[in-house]
DNA sequence: CATGAATGAGGGTTCATTCAT
DNA sequence: GATGAATGAACCCTCATTCAT
């Protein structure tokens, strides 16, 4: 099936998917939009009501996106602490195949101060996600684990949480790999400690 | 001395020093900066060649203010691992006083997607600088405890920067204080153990 | 009845009754006309070829509305000289109740210069109907009157035709009553002497 | 002098004169102004914050214009009566020249409902400085008479600018002169008894 | 060295209308 | 007869920058 056969919302989306990720939000004009995704200017508008709008369709969308792929990275790891863990080997792999553009989420929060906006609104019901994510893979290691963790499962959940944030952007910033492995190395004595 | 007494180069820093970090690098105009520096567009391009380059200078401006303040902070503090982590002490407080508008650098990386320019280039100096002085930080640890660290010092440094830029954009997610409380936990028990 | 089970012309109209009068004709949007009207874009454009001929619908609606109640206010009064001056009284309490929006047929007159428009002959249709009316109620006067009047008739028609309408514009620009009890008074001398 | 040698703002208030009278406020575009002015976008915002204020100084400048016409008009009659009936002598002349398209300012009005905007605050201030006129020029002629006004004069003013009022709108109605000539008369048996 | 005027490309958004279904 | 999708031109406005003075 071709790109012009698909619906135009499809389209936009895909093309917002690229552009926004890659250029940044305000960075990417309508114009660059609806040209790239074959769409009458008043098509855009009949689907998104404002650039805002197509913005918060662009995280849902890149929430489901980027969830699956890490689902999918940590599911194939073989025990409980290999899957905790394997969210770190996934941010890897990631992080080397986006050319060390970081996080979607971060870059347009980066852009939009106002905290109570839809956009922000939507930056953290992604984030909530990945610490729920985060929370259930420590839940089956502590499960399987013949000691039980010797602090609050929720302080740890924090903890490894902000070394998924840090990595990311720590990541981000030089365009390199180790604050990656520095922060799954970190994860690994928190969790075992 | 007034405000407009001061010479026209450092009214525009102090201008971008307001606007760029409270609206973002893009959504901050050169007509804005112009009017509430009360300087001449003219006048504006004589002191910087392009806004790009006011971003370097802004930045620069930027590292030195943060830095003092970093320093002011943890240089209170009565004992080499209370220093150490001091540093999250003061991210407590300055998060809680900038609107958790977060980190300067980090936010106009998000704007400028290209690894290699000037910008990109300030920022990455900027945490090198910080990664240093925590390096520093941890060697007075070091040298005050019986027991060395088991790990590679360097690798503990990683470890910790990594905690305080997931520390930083966590809570400016999240509007919160809380990510920097469990950043300086899991840098605690990092150091201790 | 509910709105929603009257036929789609005649919801149409009356969104154009309401937000033509109220917001000028350039100003009101086909987009704003069928959502208010809680009709399909296509369906609008089955009933009406366009925009101007929806406006020429609305002019002739605004007309029939607009003649009755000067017609029922007008009736109520108890001498055939009450009666002519009753449409002063009338205009007072419309532009009262309007919100000085005054003439509907003026305003939209003044949005288009063009004067062999079908939008424009609606308006004169309306002006000669309403000069006929004053016409009629000044023959009333005449008739009952002991001492006919010294002037030719048609003369003393036009003369209080454009008292009325210079009330309406006068009183719609200040928002004020005044213009309309001036004009009244002049009215009340001219049938006099 | 050529067109071009002028500066921009007057070449744009020049252009606002022509299309914002002929066409109307909502019908004539920002582009359409600056083609016709010979001016970069940019120019024009710099000498005029917004369509609206560029709406504003058009009305200012018509004010001149408009009542200078007028002015110079009254002045050459001989005597205090003939100059004040001078202004439907003036109306007369000056709407067959324009066309018909009537009071520029009382056009504009029916565009902006709101009473109290920047545009409509400069209409009231155009129609107040016109009823001045009137009052002036009815002083004189109360003061050359052997008979005094046997009415306050503020109302016959009143009476006479409803009249002035209601003459051009009339007149742009039907693009015909006769309500002139009706205002006329009756200005004129309003004030000699 | 400092200035105010001027630029043209692009910003996001709305317009009245037509189309296949 | 009724519909929702799609159109492209036009809307008002802002952008970072350059120029003559």
């Amino acid at each position: 099936m071709s790109e012009i056969e698909k619906n135009p919302r499809q389209r936009i989306i895909e093309t917002a998917l690229r552009l926004f990720y890659q250029q940044g939000f305000r960075a990417t004009g309508i114009n660059q939009i609806i040209a790239e995704s074959n769409v009458a200017k008043a098509t855009f508008y009949n689907h998104f009501p404002s650039k805002e709008q197509l913005c918060v369709a662009y995280l849902q969308a890149r929430h489901t996106i980027w969830m699956d792929w890490l689902k999918k990275s940590v599911d194939s790891r073989p025990t409980p602490l290999a899957r905790l863990l394997g969210i770190f080997d996934f941010i890897r792999d990631w992080m080397s195949n986006c050319d060390f553009r970081g996080c979607a989420f971060l870059n347009i929060a980066s852009e939009i101060p106002c905290l109570d906006s839809d956009i922000r609104n939507e930056v953290v019901r992604h984030k909530d996600s990945l610490k729920g994510y985060i929370s259930r893979l420590l839940a089956e290691v502590e499960d399987s684990g013949t000691t039980p963790l010797d602090t609050d499962r929720q302080q740890i959940v924090d903890m490894l949480y902000v070394l998924v944030e840090g990595a990311i952007v720590a990541s981000q910033n030089y365009g390199q790999i180790w604050p990656i492995d520095a922060a799954r190395q970190a994860a690994d004595r928190l969790v075992k400690h």
